[in-house]
DNA sequence: CCTACCGATCGGTAGG
DNA sequence: CCTACCGATCGGTAGG
């Protein structure tokens, strides 16, 4: 139990900590991540580190639950917004692809690393994902036309998802051109009739 | 220096050794997988298993080429055959899915363990990824009006890469039905024009 | 936040 | 393929 009444300072050296964890565990993996290395990127020893966190663990499920509740908050602002079901679409794919291009490290944590998570903290995770899944499956439903809206919505949220594991902020495209690009894609078809 | 020339039953035991040790490091992650677990799994010793193999990342090296093997061999075939782009792209898409729908466990291994090789492997299959993607940027630009060839490649490879995260084999949708389902939202967008 | 340390487990090897 | 073992490193703790 660290951390009970956490000081302005102290959660700011917890934000530290998180931030180098994420960093480490997104280039090597959560389990190829030793708390020695998370100490040496914070300035300190291993076991100094149990001042401010629980366990190794415990690191894993802020780095990912922060990342959810971005994905979370972003969406569902936009299911909640007055638009077309299109003008929604195309909102939602530039909000998911902001959240990534802005925290890349804990983007990949949070696609992937999250299965590293044992118990209830694996529990939650897997709940938080189902509902972001089912918000992007309300948005599609609302599409004209949608005929199945379990393939719309997995081949939708297939591009948001990869977006992780190629978009480069120091590339040619901003966030939001990509999702702009993908979503006139999705809508009118490679075959460009529209 | 293992199995220099493989003998029939060594090569079996190999192929026993690889495929327990697939399923383990897409389950738990190559790092959180022991010697002694992949032993276990196999019927032995950890250290029997080093009659068999050089290492540990020996294993991880040959499920990732055997199954980037797959994906390549098969989509080649596609890219090599006599078809329209549409048609490529549904044999394309056919292919992968069937890839990662025979072998669920080397596909995750493929898509996101081989991040943990070291070295020459890791540059080697890397190489490997390049030259898939080579292909499916290949048949994509074939595509007639593509205006934006490399925005429908990353697309079309979202798609199909993002699978192996959500196929079941007892699901209700038999891998050609996915990529089916896929390559006709596609084509024709979520509009539904066509 | 450091010193000093714990038991457990890791990948791998020698010798048979 | 087993017995027996190696040095290294792991996550974490007690006490200050």
């Amino acid at each position: 139990m660290a951390v009970r009444a956490p000081t302005v300072a102290g959660q700011a050296r917890r934000d530290q900590i998180l931030e180098a964890s994420a960093r480490l565990f997104s280039e090597r993996g959560y389990h190829a991540t030793s708390m020695r290395e998370i100490g040496e990127a914070t300035g300190m020893l291993a076991g100094s580190l149990y001042a401010h966190i629980d366990g190794k663990e415990d690191l894993l499920f802020g780095i990912v639950q922060r990342a959810a509740g971005a994905f979370l908050d972003r969406v569902k602002a936009v299911r909640d917004s007055e638009a077309s079901a299109e003008e929604k679409l195309r909102r939602a794919m530039r909000a998911h692809v902001e959240v990534v291009a802005g925290d890349l490290e804990a983007a990949r944590v949070f696609h992937h690393e999250w299965r590293a998570l044992t118990g209830r903290r694996r529990t939650e995770v897997r709940k938080l994902r189902r509902r972001y899944e089912g918000l992007w499956d309300e948005i599609v439903r609302e599409l004209p036309g949608a005929t199945d809206p379990k393939a719309a919505r997995l081949l939708v949220l297939s591009a948001a998802n990869w977006t992780y594991t190629w978009y480069r902020p120091d590339g040619p495209m901003s966030p939001q051109q990509v999702a702009d690009r993908f979503t006139d894609l999705l809508l009118e078809g490679l075959r460009g009739g529209g």
